[in-house]
DNA sequence: AAATCCTTCAACCGCCAAGTC
DNA sequence: AGACTTGGCGGTTGAAGGATT
């Protein structure tokens, strides 16, 4: 189709933010509230993509971020809401206020995911590892020491974005439709 | 003390769906 | 109706810091 990029990349800046950036963003955003992303870096003096701009202030900047380590209950909510939706971050951060999808994710690749492992519960079809023969094999592969970065991939694959577990959803409480948020 | 390995998480990439003209 | 733009999502990467050897 030959999409535009959504930014030109040969005079935007990448990489970790700096303190100056956080604030401009942060000014920006508080005088004009969350508008059109595209044009906001330009706007608010950012040499940033529009994207990056917005994935800086949902995922840290927000000023209704909880931050810090998750509680139990948070804990066993993410077990629950993955059990049902799957890897839906943002549905299940919809669910969590105050987190990220982002956070959700790691938070769920680096500890709920190895604790299940360790449980000897398959994470992807949160069934115990013995039942399912052909998660078994797939962890033998992957295996707790595998835990770590550079999963398998995740079941859920592409046709399920389109699908997006509506029925699942319709099943909660709460945000409904693929951008559903907080 | 230095080197290496491991873990965490902020940020980026590519894709898709919705919206607009 | 369809081309195009924009926002948003999930997967992945890589730098930084901690742990281990």
């Amino acid at each position: 189709m030959g999409r535009s990029p959504c930014c030109e990349k040969a005079h935007t800046n990448k990489g970790a933010w700096t303190r100056e950036e956080d604030e401009r963003l942060v000014a920006h955003v508080r005088a004009h509230g969350e508008g059109c992303w595209r044009s906001l870096p330009s706007a608010a003096g950012l040499l940033r993509c529009g994207k990056s701009c917005r994935l800086r202030w949902i995922n840290y900047l927000r000023p209704d971020l909880k931050r810090g380590n998750f509680s139990r209950d948070e804990d066993e909510l993410i077990v629950k809401l993955h059990s049902l939706l799957g890897n839906k971050w943002s549905l299940i951060a919809a669910r969590l206020p105050g987190r990220t999808d982002n956070e959700i994710k790691n938070y769920w690749n680096t500890h709920i995911r190895r604790k299940l492992l360790g449980r000897g519960i398959d994470p992807v079809t949160h069934r115990p590892l013995t039942d399912a023969a052909t998660s078994v094999r797939q962890a033998g592969e992957d295996g707790a020491a595998a835990a770590g970065r550079h999963l398998l991939p995740l079941q859920h694959p592409q046709s399920e974005r389109s699908g997006d577990g509506v029925q699942l959803r319709q099943q909660l409480p709460g945000p409904q439709g693929r951008h559903a948020r907080l």
